[in-house]
DNA sequence: GCCATATAATATGGTGCCTAATTTTCGTCA
DNA sequence: TGACGAAAATTAGGCACCATATTATATGGC
């Protein structure tokens, strides 16, 4: 397996090889982008999940790890760049694991606070340590030009990637 | 927003710089990978929802549409990458819709076999073409030696990646 | 023929994410 | 003071994924 491919996109890239109706290297190249983030994403989880944490709750639990004030859901959800509704799901199971608590808002009492218990503190601070190292190490040994030839060739995917949308024209949600 | 970063990583990048923990240009170069397939994951399901499909329904229809024979959930299973419990859940949406079919096995009545309806099978050719042609367009204008360079940076980051779950130890299951 | 065991598909229940409704509260305006 | 719209959080319902039962079928040993 030099080349690593998930099992879905080898296959896709092959079907696409046998009827060559688009160049198959670059099919190729998109896929073992999307292979190595997948399998950048499964580790995460599985490194996070040893903490009884998703990616969505460490987060949160960043976020939240020099804010002794607390901040609320609306806030949460907006750095976080995920719905409202999904952090009240994240703030669920963070409190039921202790690690979160809800204080009702003061000044407004609609907004209610978040706020990390002892516990959360600790485990924040360790994990975003942690954390932030083993996502360094992923780059370890890549030099300055290597790293600005990644980025360079990454950001020309980005272009093209939205000349892909303006293709598919602004009025996506014809319900058609 | 000249270098793409998604909210939650740039906070953890800001945090990062702040604290010093790591080396930092490389936690943005894993972002930058990471927030530019999260967008290509976020297109890839606008685009397959204009036709009533996900990602793993339309792997699932791929699969199936030059097996006039059909396959069975557990070949489905293995060959997408995914558990046997998931498709079922992806097939009774399909069959729901209307592109699949499942049929009870001749030899072996424990399996069935899932075949594509004529609806299917006009919907899987169709998008195979439009959604190859898409993917293959992300890398447009990459040249030979562009693709090489991206995918060799790619490897070095697969390998910094298995260094680290070396790191972690193999029995990464312990129940702590 | 009958039992133990393996395998196929599905059911159940959990997580994380979404959108759309709903409830509570706030602020304003008449 | 009361009505109305905006905003905050939640609920409800859906999808895709998982792990772990559960049920039906097959197979080998006796």
């Amino acid at each position: 397996m030099e080349k690593r491919l998930e099992q879905k996109h080898r296959a896709l890239l092959e079907e696409a090889e046998r009827q060559s109706i688009a160049p198959t290297d670059n099919i190729r190249a998109c896929f073992e982008l999307l292979a190595l983030t997948g399998a950048i994403d499964r580790d995460c989880a599985v490194r996070l999940a040893r903490h009884r944490l998703s990616e969505g709750k460490f987060v949160l639990m960043f976020l939240l790890h020099d804010k002794p004030d607390g901040l609320s859901p609306h806030e949460l959800a907006a750095r976080a760049g995920v719905t409202r509704a999904t952090i009240t799901g994240l703030l669920d199971g963070l409190e039921r694991d202790g690690f979160i608590a809800r204080r009702a808002g003061l000044d407004d009492r609609r907004k209610i606070a978040v706020i990390l218990t002892p516990v959360g503190q600790e485990m924040a601070s360790d994990l975003f340590r942690e954390h932030a190292q083993w996502v360094a190490s992923l780059f370890e040994g890549f030099t300055v030009n290597e790293r600005k030839t990644l980025s360079g060739l990454l950001q020309r995917v980005w272009r093209n990637l939205d000349a892909a949308n303006r293709r598919l024209g602004p009025d996506v949600d014809g319900s058609g």
